[in-house]
DNA sequence: CTTGACCTGTGTCTTAGACACAGTCGTAAG
DNA sequence: CTTACGACTGTGTCTAAGACACAGGTCAAG
């Protein structure tokens, strides 16, 4: 299996291949002649669940810690409950920052809605973003 | 007025002034002495709106795009109100993709509470995020 | 003068790949 | 067989918005 075959099978790209096997998550065997790397059934296996955890948001450097206690022969579970639920805590930080300016671009639209476009003074660059209450 | 002192008079870091100052945003003086940066009134309005836009999350290009034209003696404020309708689109984007993954992330929680944990085998490395429905 | 706390500019680091580039493969035509 | 050419390859570099490390500078207290 090579780099853009291997992508094609699990669905992402070459160029997201490459990286795993650069940070070496992923270890492909070296073709001698021309230096092309070369994956097996394991390393399909491996990459997938890399794919896996990293739909659930799960950054790469999580990934290869979570790698590093299974290749040791340990139950990586504790450690995947522990990140997962850190990530929730994030996403719903994230969910609620975005709602946030989610309305804090609405109004702001709203607001502008009323007021011309002004050229630049010398102490205001934009009276949209800058003006409180200017009539 | 230098680095911190601007910094705490508008509250930020130094390390974002200095950011914007390096990339030519703002433009201090050069204290020929010393080196140091000396900011005058015209830079710290210019860096007031700059952290004003910031929070309405406009990236810094933009920024640096609406400067451009205000310097120029333009009306910016057409590309402002272009530019907060994109971001008002990425960010409904983002709100919703929060709001999938948080409900993922949940469901795999609640999912994983009845399941143990394992130790990895040869094509099982954590079964909570590879498995199907193992028993 | 010396100490020490704080400040300074500059250089490097961060994520997770995307992109550019020169070289290589494989296949089809001649 | 050679040639051409499109698809592929590994490696090096780039991204956003600062954060951090570090060597050196400043300034007031003693």
């Amino acid at each position: 299996m090579k780099v853009s075959q291997l992508a094609k099978v699990l669905n992402t790209t070459p160029d997201t291949v490459r990286y795993y096997s650069r940070i070496g998550l992923v270890m492909p065997i070296k073709n001698t002649e021309n230096g092309y790397k070369s994956y097996n059934q394991q390393a399909q296996q491996r990459l997938k669940f890399i794919l896996s955890a990293r739909q659930l948001d799960f950054s790469v450097e999580e990934i290869k810690e979570i790698l590093l206690v299974a290749d040791n022969g340990s139950t990586a579970c504790p450690l995947v409950r522990e990140i997962v639920e850190h990530r929730l805590a994030e996403t719903e930080k994230k969910f609620n920052d975005a709602l946030t300016l989610r309305n804090v671009l609405r109004n702001a639209i709203d607001d502008w809605k009323s007021k011309p476009d002004k050229s630049p003074t010398g102490d205001m660059l934009c009276h949209l973003i800058q003006g409180g209450n200017d009539e």
